[in-house]
DNA sequence: AAGTAAAATGTATGAACGTACATTTAAAAT
DNA sequence: ATTTTAAATGTACGTTCATACATTTTACTT
């Protein structure tokens, strides 16, 4: 049972108190049964609301997950912006940044990696989700092409910017599938370290 | 309706050839609509055989999801080891010709990876699985562990093995989930290169 | 304190699910 | 040709699913 924060008083906020309630506990279930295994009941048990309420919040179950994986997104593409703002101007220290904030719990979570990849694995048969994945996908993609032109730059390198930041990109995403796969004795340093080892192959001055 | 081979002769063959069509028709599905979106009638449809056919063959659904993930996993893993005998005794030759594989059309398409991902994603709530995906990652690491150490005897380095190799690996991986989500404008020979660009980093003598 | 409208509840319904099993089909043996 | 029996079929059953909606509860108004 979901129960962050207690009820709280007046008949709209009670309401989107339910209203996130629901959602949150939807995000738990898709998390642990996937897509097609995330049913009414299991959401309606979790989040300890009546069965009804789900059809009144949300129109249809497809209407649900998508503001469920909505909701979700919103939430990673706000901390990388602001992850990249707090890193100032340095290039190093925002591309720095990004893998800190891509590996931190909030998050590198079981809940998120659960949903994250259960979105990605049915993609396939539900196209209309592609979209805002990505979405997410050019949040970051925009800020790494525009830091590694700036390294590329300031350095003096000649590195082929659109396939370094693909590469890294795919780097970033396949230690969340590491982590999906074996949350138990994962290495964040590790994980951060070898990133930064790559990059230092690349750029030999800045990354030492 | 799968039907590759003409329906042979014999009881026995008989048997054996619905036995494989159902599985087949299984891993389509499962690419398609995920592990929990599998249904038997979904399978029953496309192997084009009776209902009943399907228990009396597996048990029970989950077996048949077990044979299934099984069944690819072996091509896989034969795929790897071939790969590796035929490109000889040089390492270089042989990282290059497991990138190959890995980005190869035999492994690397659209219901590979729609199998592949449905059963990552839902790795959470079937644990029983897991054991299965572990062994394919031995099976790489095993022969990458190798390779890395004699790279770093050949050429002197002292790369940290175990580190690369998690980062190679997850490389590779990132690069399947960028062709899970998009296989229309896919560009293997630029992932191939990117792949060696990032080892040429760590490697500049032996990957230039 | 009484009335009212919005919000939440819980039961009802039909479709789809996995599985069981009596029946039919057809390959092999006589 | 007839018999036998393994293999395949298709219906039937109990469960669970998403959704609809009449009913009850509860926060706000008067």
């Amino acid at each position: 049972m979901i129960r962050k924060h207690p009820k709280p008083k007046g008949r709209e906020a009670i309401k989107a108190w339910n209203h996130n309630k629901i959602i949150e506990a939807s995000i738990e279930v898709i998390a642990k049964y996937g897509i097609a295994g995330t049913t009414i009941s299991r959401v309606v048990e979790l989040a300890d609301v009546s069965r009804g309420l789900v059809n009144i919040h949300f129109k249809s179950k497809d209407i649900l997950l998508k503001e469920a994986l909505n909701y979700m997104f919103a939430e990673y593409n706000n901390t990388i912006d602001n992850a990249v703002k707090k890193a100032g101007s340095n290039p190093v220290d925002q591309i720095k940044a990004i893998i800190t904030a891509n590996l931190d719990p909030s998050i590198l979570n079981k809940k998120n990696m659960g949903v994250w990849f259960a979105f990605r694995a049915q993609i396939r048969s539900m196209p209309e989700h592609l979209e805002m994945v990505e979405t997410r996908d050019k949040c970051l993609t925009n800020h790494l092409l525009r830091i590694f032109e700036t390294l590329n730059l300031e350095g003096g390198y000649k590195i082929p910017v659109k396939s370094v930041v693909r590469g890294f990109m795919v780097m970033l995403e396949g230690y969340w599938l590491d982590f999906h796969l074996h949350p138990r004795n994962y290495d964040r340093e590790e994980a951060k370290n070898t990133c930064l080892f790559f990059l230092a192959g690349l750029f030999p001055k800045l990354f030492k």
